[in-house]
DNA sequence: ACCAATAGGACTCAATCGATCATATTTGGA
DNA sequence: TCCAAATATGATCGATTGAGTCCTATTGGT
């Protein structure tokens, strides 16, 4: 089936997660695992990989925990899809056209290519801010008040909450 | 990387030498191999797959080979996508929600959905008349030659040449 | 100084992918 | 009738990658 794999899924659903909170908070891994229902050894991997890539920064020690390394306007569904499968090439032609030998009369290439920059493009049009609102819809502000239930002293860290937001 | 698998690609071009020979025309498996640069045993099992999905036709015997099932512009890359892949679905809540224990509440699932049907449309609409059509003016006629060059009593399939050919 | 909370990184296990090999089966022609 | 040419099928195999687990390093609080 061709299809993103496990991880990226999941990692969406983390991005997800601390989009829904208030700007700039950070919780431990465990309690994304535990409302989202995912693996919580697995999310530490996962969450590694989006620090590397600039899209969740951490905290260690008592109080620690993760957060979004940037606004969630600024973050797209498409770059945590890049981050976690490494990129997206429908097929190896379309990174790098010498792996096939036939490349330069291959009426195939161009269309891999251009299905890669259709689903790419979606992707990328994709912010997690957005979801977030519609996320908010079905679940009122249950899953913020989370955040906030840990804030006060967090790490030497003051994390801001949205206006209004108790 | 996100992406289809070898077989895919290799699939394809199978498909694609066939659409650029005379409507009807059959060749051995060897042939295409050698005329594509592909793996044979590899060909012979991807062409296995692409008679199970009613693309290709196969004959046994001395003068047997393969050929197209049907019209060269009534296949679409997105069939033998779909053949080869077992699908496409970018994640697996999109053809099963209840996978997901949070797909009712969940905002990313319905953009899977769309990225799929956005992916899979545009596969869907490249035929592969079109793809042989824009091979020929890169290969001029040698490759449909050699399809002829075996066409004398084949397995007494009288194949029907293009007007014009030889 | 110690302890508990937390992320980071190494590691294991199994499934899948890509490719190959060996054998059986069918067909046309000498 | 027999042989050669072809595909069909199933077993196999190594390498890669996916999913999941365990141990270690770091930090803040008491």
């Amino acid at each position: 089936m061709l299809g993103i794999s496990r991880q990226t899924d999941y990692a969406a659903r983390v991005v997800l997660h601390l989009a829904c909170l208030a700007p700039g908070a950070r919780v431990p891994i465990a309690d994304i695992a535990k409302h989202r229902m995912l693996p919580l050894e697995f999310v530490r991997r996962i969450v590694g990989e989006l620090v590397k890539a600039g899209i969740l920064a951490t905290s260690r020690g008592s109080g620690g925990g993760v957060s979004l390394a940037r606004p969630a306007d600024e973050i797209s569904l498409g770059e945590v899809v890049h981050a976690m499968e490494g990129g997206i090439s429908l097929n190896h032609c379309v990174s790098d056209r010498r792996v096939c030998p036939l490349a330069a009369a291959c009426p195939v290439q161009s269309v891999w290519v251009d299905a890669t920059q259709v689903l790419g493009d979606y992707l990328a049009s994709v912010r997690f801010s957005v979801l977030a609102q519609r996320s908010e819809a079905h679940q009122p502000a249950h899953l913020r008040v989370q955040a906030i239930g840990r804030v006060r002293g967090a790490n030497r860290c003051v994390v801001p909450l949205r206006p209004g937001a108790i």
